[in-house]
RNA sequence: GCGCUUGUAGCUCAAUUGGAUAGAGCGCAGCCCUGCGGAGGCUGAGGUCGUGGGUUCAAAUCCCACCAAGCGCGCCA
């Protein structure tokens, strides 16, 4: 990456600076450089000087000029400039950028990719919906910025496993389960069969109930409980194939569907409480069991174990951690959680400390709340009260590479309307399209190379000079770093935005550089290696982003 | 009341985590098709960065207070 070479390339300087005695030996600051919002201000800039000028004691232009001096020429730099207060601007050669093309042609699609994570194992989960209902387009988001996640750390050099925890033993499982039996009854057998006060009102539950009807024999003989246990069963494995293939219509898939009641099968949920009990986080009080949070600065002390002798929802999440850290022994683990969970993140970090887990082996996104909006119509979407719009009609409404790329184009951490109206429109108002339309109008430029007999293997990159061409290449030399930084921040938006400008430059080139042309032969190969790389950035990108990168539209 | 998140152009959102004149898309006012896909390109107008203090060479970004919105503060998940 030309980002990090500039950085060793001052690094060196400045220290090479300090050796023959122009700087002081202090400690360096972080040695960085950033995009000037400015172009004229060149490719790269850095405010190293600005930085050192407290410590040094010296004014930051000169030592922006005493380090400007001191930075041996490279094949990449062509121009170091000083400016006021005290930048080092960096522009980039041509013919290096030219070159740069070859590099992309010859990497293909594992273009981009980073050596950030050294192979270190992390663990993803996300979605993990209680299996009582459909996903609804809250799910959807977490299910779109997991996957993204996922795609953008394998290709950092992480290790990734995406977990999909799967709620199969609480009580909303049970209160799922009775509502099912009480649906069932009042289809087949009593018609006054009353819902549990606690149960699922949606349709979709008589829906369900509907889909078994060919156990009514089975199911009706049994006593209450059987059945209930028996719909339980059903119900689940039911909603669960659901969920999954909801999910892969979104283009979302899992590595490992991890049961909770595996956690009691396994023990891992004794040994969990244990541990905590033996380094004194664990006390009994008011006839249940509580983890004392406080003890680490929480607020306030929580439930592990009711009056009953049932675990709390944060008991099998302590033992669950106690399973992905203790157990699997991951290096890190990222879970995704909605806004309602914003409380229990500080508590869960807590347990890891607890456990003698440094806590920011733990990272916890929360997606904010999603409103589902049709035009002015505001749908809020809940799953206990009656019926909701749920992830597999705003999927099938408006596609998937529309659906996640919406999802995709506002940080997680900030509210968002979902318009369906805009979602499905198939016209400017969708970037969806837009950055789409640039791939397929590279395909069929490739295409009539192909149709001409065009070879442009041996295209000469170094006729590629102009602005427009050189620009494109600049924006497909930023897909590293922009991995680099949601890999680094864990905000996909970025490849959003990233997909907008990058498509945004290319329809700027075409527009004014032709590429197939009859009057030069050399021009044209060359410029057809560029769109090639475009083609492939593009495609990697919009791959990234669990998107199609269309041949046609 | 306490905690977390958010507040940036008419609208929807960015801002490389403290850098140079705060940027995109839509919308608005105009302009560009005898060429590879016009689902495109170009120009312009539009900003007290919620408010008020503070920190420093430099603040949308960090600190404090306040205002507004959302979520949470269960022996629900």
């Amino acid at each position: 990456m030309i980002k990090q070479k500039l950085i060793a390339i001052l690094r060196q300087a400045v220290e090479d600076t300090q050796q023959q005695g122009r700087l002081p030996l202090v400690r360096l600051p972080e040695v960085s450089v950033e995009h000037p919002q400015d172009q004229g201000h060149g490719d790269y800039a850095s405010s190293l000087p600005l930085k050192l000028a407290r410590a040094t004691g010296s004014k930051p232009l000169a030592i922006a000029e005493a380090i400007a001096g001191a930075i041996v020429p490279s094949p990449e730099i062509d121009t170091i400039t000083v400016a006021p207060p005290g930048f080092i601007n960096f522009t980039l050669k041509g013919d290096w950028l030219a070159r740069q093309v070859d590099s992309i042609l010859v990497a293909d699609d594992s273009y981009g990719n980073i050596d950030l994570g050294c192979r270190q194992r992390v663990q993803l989960e996300f979605v993990s919906a209680n299996p009582t209902g459909p996903l609804h387009i809250g799910h959807g988001r977490g299910a779109v910025l997991g996957s993204t996640l996922a795609n953008v750390l394998a290709a950092a050099d992480y290790s990734v496993e995406r977990e999909y925890y799967v709620n199969d033993a609480g009580k909303q499982v049970d209160a799922f389960a009775r509502s099912l039996l009480a649906r069932y009854q009042q289809q087949y057998g009593k018609a006054d069969f009353e819902m549990p006060a606690d149960g699922y009102a949606g349709s979709y539950v008589i829906d369900l109930a509907r889909e078994l009807e060919g156990e009514k024999a089975t199911i009706l003989a049994k006593s209450e409980t059987s059945a209930t246990e028996y719909l339980r069963q059903l119900g689940l494995e039911r909603m669960t194939r659901q969920i999954k293939a909801d999910l892969e219509a979104l283009g979302v898939t899992f590595d490992v569907w991890f049961n909770e009641q595996s956690l009691y099968d396994d023990g891992q949920y004794q040994q969990a409480l244990s541990l905590l009990k033996e380094k004194g986080y664990i006390e009994d009080k008011e006839g249940a069991t509580w983890f004392i949070s406080t003890a680490l600065g929480e607020d306030k002390d929580n439930v592990v174990v009711r009056s009953d002798g049932s675990a709390t929802y944060f008991a099998t999440d302590i033992a669950y951690h106690y399973n992905k850290f203790i157990e699997r022994r991951f290096d890190r683990v990222i879970d995704i959680w909605g806004a309602d969970h914003q409380g229990h993140v500080s508590r869960m970090k807590a347990v890891v400390g607890a456990f003698g887990i440094a806590p920011e082996r733990l990272q916890i996104l929360i997606s904010q709340l999603v409103t589902l909006r049709r035009g002015e119509e505001l749908v809020r979407v809940s799953k206990r009260s009656g019926d909701i719009i749920t992830l597999r009609e705003v999927i099938d409404e408006v596609g998937a590479d529309a659906c996640r790329f919406f999802f995709l184009s506002r940080s997680a951490d900030s509210q968002m309307d979902f318009d369906l109206e805009l979602a499905k429109q198939q016209s400017l108002d969708n970037p969806v399209y837009y950055v789409q339309y640039a791939h397929a109008r590279i395909a069929s430029i490739l295409r009539l190379a192909e149709q001409r007999e065009i070879d442009y293997s041996d295209g000469d990159v170094s006729r590629l000079t102009t602005e427009p061409e050189l620009s494109l290449i600049r924006k497909m030399l930023l897909l590293p770093e922009v991995i680099e930084v949601v890999a680094l921040t864990l905000g996909p938006h970025r490849l959003a935005y990233y997909a907008q400008e990058l498509a945004t430059v290319f329809h700027g080139f075409y527009t004014q550089c032709r590429v197939v042309s009859q009057d030069d032969e050399q021009l044209t190969k060359a410029r057809l290696k560029l769109v090639a790389a475009a083609k492939i950035v593009l495609a990697k990108t919009l791959h990234l982003m669990g998107m199609t990168a269309p041949e046609t539209m």
